[in-house]
DNA sequence: AATGCAAATGCAAGTCATTTGCATTATATT
DNA sequence: AATATAATGCAAATGACTTGCATTTGCATT
């Protein structure tokens, strides 16, 4: 796992100040496999007993995503964003329908086809967002699958 | 194209009680071949002479959509949502980043690989959502291609 | 270690798309 | 036409997120 030493190092590499909040955050993203709402990260804090207003979550939520530490998911079906720490990896998520999780895959099956596409039509193609919906494990024995 | 005698009938299998709002909404979206905004449709509905409030229009998109007469699309990079008449194909979109706009593709590449995939996880997978991002026509002319 | 200044933070108030409560009106059935 | 039920308008509420501004903090410099 990282050590908090690099978080700070990563921070400092994006002129941005190594402050308790930002490296809390992004260590907390980091360690994370999964992607997580602005709330969770809040209440984490809380949680981790670091006193952080609800806004300077969001603002450094963004200010990491500025700098490309972080990438974010605007999601469907639930209002709420999700935030997961950018390990430069292209991939698409599994979303569960009952409990919002998302899963990651690393595998793409589109890359030969956004060319073809892009033959095929007038739009400049920039990339391509693939969602999976379904039900979790979990969540199937919640019964929450109908 | 659909005559509105068709709409109403839509309206009427569904249970719904066949008003001149919903009537208008709905042959609206029929006619458009892309999804629209809630608040372009309350335009429409002005410009057609038609006196709405815009909390009905979000009602009866919704309730349409509850019924299955409509899709709604949550957007990323966009908070408003768009609604588009559902022709009951599965499709996916080429999604304009300067502009917002949606342009359906018919063809699936993806059928196999969901089966795979299900194979593979712990999901019961009940669908998926593609969105291919790029530049319109139009936005590449406006120089929005950056 | 003390200083100074830009950047980061807390707090409260503001946005913006969308939703909701409730009184009123329209639809479809009797 | 009368009635029951559903649809609508209006105003206020919601919820995720953003912003203005006064205060505090990180960190380069003295």
């Amino acid at each position: 796992m990282e050590k908090s030493g690099d978080v700070k190092e990563r921070l400092k590499e994006c002129g941005l100040k190594s402050t308790k909040h930002r490296k809390a955050i992004l260590n907390f993203l980091f360690c994370s496999s999964v992607p997580i709402s602005a709330e969770q990260v809040y209440l984490q804090m809380i949680e981790q007993g670091i006193s952080i207003d609800l806004s300077t979550v969001y603002r450094t939520l963004e200010t990491l995503r500025e700098n490309g530490l972080l990438i974010k998911h605007d999601r469907l079906n639930d209002t709420r964003a999700l935030y997961e720490y950018d390990r430069r990896e292209h991939k698409h998520y599994l979303v569960c329908l009952g409990c919002n999780k998302m899963l990651p895959i690393k595998h793409c099956p589109l890359e030969e086809y956004e060319k073809d596409l892009e033959k095929a039509t007038d739009f400049v193609i920039a990339g391509h967002k693939l969602d999976i919906f379904g039900y979790c494990a979990e969540c199937q024995k919640k019964g929450l699958q109908e």
